[in-house]
RNA sequence: GGCGAAGUGGCGGAACUGGCAGACGCGCCGGACUCAAAAUCCGGUUCCCUUCACGGGAGUGAGGGUUCGAAUCCCUCCUUCGCUACCA
């Protein structure tokens, strides 16, 4: 604020300093026209081909990953932030002296491509890959700094052909198999789905409802490494808390024991899983969920056998969500018992519409005085209450509970464990379970193994093949690969093509050579997303999935960046995948992502961009019409990467305005400084000079620990801002041109300012850099460095407070001392005004930056 | 219901480990340039009181606390937004 005053009254003496007319004529000829800005420097990278990478173990390498585009047909403001975020940091590596990795593809199986191309009657393969000419383009002119050499698409079999191979080594270490299971089943999208691939009962691409179906699938082994992938998660500081919370609860580890409850009348047992074994003498029956296969069983031959059948028929017409909705307990006794296996009591069996079948075992020990559902089912069905857990308070009575007591407690009623805390009684109880050989202490995840078959045409071929005599036999890894046959016609009712498709299904068995059919079934579009990020490091390798050296250079990915959505889908998978291709000795790391950032989406007037609430933005058109430059630049200034943008036109304009002024104020300075070195030292500077020679320095220091530290992107380009419009103010201010070195730091200062900038604006930057000199490309600059001692101003602003308010500021020696400080507030007369007729208790001083008396 | 994040001007957002709240930008207001407009440049812009001016007071969702000093730390509450949800 001292500084504004001062600029003033400098401008105003100046009398309005005015350029002559030859140099408006000039500065018009020399406007900003992004457009050929742009172009040109485009065209210069790529004929140099400075983006194109290899390994170089002399330098330490960063490799910087954006989430790869699926192809849907234009790139959106979401991509653009994504990639924007990305080059920034990806060509500020660069000039760190990174060797930096920095590649683009495309996610290119899917189910869009189907839907699209029977409506538009072409062809999924015709339709990718038009698309993806054509985004290629959109990205391009944005300017960012792919290895567009390292390109790929992942339905082109030069990719999948590895996944294949992958898979059949997958299946010897029997981390695929194939089994009949009730699944997810999508009927708008007409295929399976994984676990996580419904969300709060809808299919997470078509949002429809999702029911269930018994099927035939291919499976991946997730839950084999679930321990593993929790346990790495503490391993990995540089992700984000809240991702790391999701992939926790999605894998749901919890201790407990499993417990056998013995069947009346007949051989078996009930297995549960329970979390509370200290409740286990209240347990006064059983709960089976509805697709469990003792509970039709149990029922047969008892008069119970019609009512369970029509319960559990309607279950079964529930879809997911209306079960999940559905809150009233409801269930039949399936006129069966069993016994507990510590008090021996007879519990009766019922089928209980909140047991799920696909956690834990499938069905509940019912301890209705310490669980809530089973509280609320007991009360329904007058089925009996035993407490045997109390509080501080005292046994509560079961005539008078009126909900469960689910807190931990003491126990009684039960038997040898009265007395003992919960905690103590559920390793007592395991114990004494385990000796008598009817459960054990165990641990249990909520983890399912993922389902990969989908029943679609548009993705990689499973290359497995069916044969009558010997049953599942893969494909022989020499016949790989099993290449998606491009002369299919899609149905126009929806569906797979393959199944019909003859001449590809029928293939002779190759273990006995009689005929044979292959799979139809493609793999999940996840698989793909797997392990793309290791393809890049040797996209063109052809004696394998990965070429272990590149890949052991470059992965394992240094910086991810994407949207939150993925967190336990595409995060997770990647995860897991790569802890697969390590245990098949095909790469060396354990963890894909070392650096997770994700970023926020980018909304319009306050909600997110969609086609039904028009408020969609088209990148082409802002680049069109602001620049390339420009939009890179609101983008990464508007807010903080992780948060929401709220995109605006305005916004981007005044990202257009501060171009342009680096633009004017750089080419002025061109001109002033023709011939003259960057300020080296030497000169004694003063005044302005002073000032924008120390600012220069801090904002380079402070650009170089936003970007670093925290992406923070925002703040860096405001302190770039602030730097050019000092350099403005400098450049017009008649006292500063007449001292010697004048030019000199205006050209260290302009000269910092366009290095600053350029990972963000690239294109302007380079032009400017050419304009002020120079040759080449300025991410093959080395980043620029400051210096220390110019960063301390000679004289500092001094905050004097009384009692803890602002009173006063006070311009001081740097070098001032505690003592000169504490005089100097003192003898301050807007400060005497509040100090009069007090006694000063304390006077508390920070070393350079503030007074506070205390009275 | 559970877990998590966030509440700061008209708006997007700054404020590193407690030390000048509102950087930077948008918008708005005023001025310069112009026959005029656009563009550009300069100045102002948290709110309230007072003033020709100087100045003063309040203020970071609400209330309390710790401290010389709190947007920042602690407690209680409110609101919004995510994710998850009968998890045994």
């Amino acid at each position: 604020m001292l500084l504004r005053c001062r600029w003033r009254s400098l401008i105003r003496a100046t009398d309005s300093f005015s350029r002559g007319k030859r140099e408006i004529m000039s500065a018009q000829a020399d406007r900003y026209r992004p457009a050929e800005v742009e172009a040109k420097w485009q065209a210069r990278w790529q004929q140099a081909g400075v983006f194109k990478v290899s390994e170089d173990p002399s330098r330490p390498k960063f490799y910087c990953l954006e989430m790869f585009p699926y192809p849907s047909g234009r790139i959106h403001m979401g991509h653009v932030r994504n990639y924007c975020i990305g080059d920034g940091l990806a060509r500020f590596k660069r000039m760190q002296g990174y060797n930096v990795l920095h590649p683009m593809g495309w996610d290119a199986f899917g189910m869009p491509a189907e839907n699209a191309a029977i409506a538009n009657n072409t062809h999924p393969a015709r339709w990718t890959y038009d698309n993806i000419e054509f985004m290629r383009k959109q990205l391009k002119r944005l300017g960012y700094s792919y290895d567009w050499d390292r390109e790929f698409a992942t339905c082109d079999p030069s990719y999948y052909r590895w996944e294949q191979l992958v898979f059949l080594k997958m299946w010897e270490k029997d981390l695929v198999y194939r089994k009949l299971s009730l699944v997810n089943w999508c009927e708008h999208c007409r295929t399976v789905l994984a676990n996580e691939q419904v969300e709060q009962g809808l299919c997470w691409r078509c949002g429809e409802p999702v029911g269930q179906k018994r099927l035939w699938g291919y499976y991946f082994r997730i839950t084999r490494y679930a321990e593993e992938l929790l346990e790495w998660l503490d391993k990995l500081p540089g992700w984000p808390e809240r991702v790391k919370t999701m992939q926790r609860n999605w894998i749901g580890k919890s201790h407990g024991a499993e417990t056998h409850f013995p069947l009346e009348g007949r051989e078996g047992v009930i297995k549960v899983f329970t979390t509370r074994a200290d409740t286990l003498y209240g347990a006064t029956f059983m709960s089976l969920a509805p697709e469990h296969p003792l509970a039709l069983e149990l029922a047969e031959g008892t008069e119970q056998e019609q009512a369970v059948k029509e319960f559990i028929d309607k279950v079964a017409r529930q879809s997911y969500a209306d079960r999940a909705d559905e809150r009233k307990k409801e269930g039949v006794f399936t006129g069966a018992w069993c016994r507990n296996p510590l008090t021996g009591r007879r519990m009766p069996i019922y089928v209980a519409n909140f047991v799920l079948m696909d956690y834990g075992t499938g069905a509940v020990m019912a301890v209705p005085t310490h669980d809530q559902r089973d509280f609320e089912f007991a009360k329904e069905y007058g089925l009996p209450l035993v407490e045997v857990i109390v509080g501080p308070d005292g046994p509560i009575g079961v005539e008078n509970m009126t909900q469960a007591f689910t807190d931990y407690g003491t126990l009684i009623n039960s038997g040898p464990f009265d007395g003992m805390s919960s905690q103590e009684a559920m390793r007592a109880i395991a114990a004494e379970l385990e000796r008598r050989g009817l459960g054990r202490e165990t641990v249990h995840y909520r983890l399912r193994d993922w389902g990969i078959s989908r029943q679609r045409y548009w993705g990689a071929p499973i290359p497995m093949i069916h044969c009558e005599d010997c049953g599942l036999v893969p494909v022989p890894e020499e016949d790989l690969p099993v290449v998606l046959p491009l002369e299919a016609q899609l149905p126009p009712t929806g569906g797979s093509p393959l199944p019909d498709l003859e001449e590809w299904v029928r293939v002779d068995c190759p273990r006995c050579g009689r005929p044979a059919r292959r799979e139809v079934d493609t793999m999940d579009t996840f698989v793909e997303s797997s392990w793309y990020f290791a393809r890049y490091a040797c996209p063109h390798y052809d004696q394998g999935p990965l070429d272990p050296g590149p890949t052991s250079y470059w992965m394992p990915v240094d910086q991810y960046i994407g949207g939150i959505e993925h967190a336990v889908l595409h995060l997770l998978y990647s995860r897991f995948y790569t802890k697969v291709l390590r245990d098949l000795g095909l790469i060396h790391c354990d963890e894909p992502f070392t650096n997770l950032l994700t970023q926020g989406m980018v909304i319009k007037d306050g909600a997110k961009m969609s086609k039904s609430k028009g408020n969609v933005v088209d990148p082409d058109e802002m680049v069109e019409r602001y620049g390339a430059d420009a939009v890179r630049t609101f983008m990464l200034f508007a807010a903080p990467p992780e948060r929401d943008l709220d995109w605006t036109d305005q916004g981007a304009e005044g990202a257009y305005r501060f171009l342009q002024r680096l633009w004017r104020v750089s080419l002025a300075v061109a001109e002033h400084a023709r011939g003259v070195e960057p300020y080296a030292g030497g000169e004694k500077l003063t005044g302005a000079l002073a000032d924008l020679h120390t600012k220069t320095h801090q904002t380079i220091k402070k650009v170089g620990e936003d970007i670093s530290g925290r992406f923070q992107f925002n703040t860096a380009i405001a302190a770039v801002m602030e730097l050019v419009n000092l350099i403005s103010l400098v450049e017009q201010d008649a006292q500063a041109r007449q001292h010697p070195a004048w030019a000199a730091v205006l050209r260290e200062a302009v000269e910092a300012a366009v290095k600053l900038i350029s990972p963000i604006a690239p294109h302007i930057a380079d032009e400017l850099w050419e304009r002020l000199g120079h040759q080449g490309f300025l991410i093959d600059q080395p980043w620029p460095s400051y210096d220390e001692k110019a960063l301390v101003k000679a004289e500092k602003v001094v905050v004097v407070q009384v009692g803890g308010k602002k009173r006063a500021q006070l311009l001081l020696p740097a070098d001032a001392d505690d003592e000169a400080l504490r005089q100097a507030a003192l003898a301050d007369p807007g400060v005497q005004k509040f100090i009069a007729g007090k006694e000063i208790k304390k006077i508390i001083v920070v070393q350079g930056k503030l007074v506070n008396l205390v009275v």
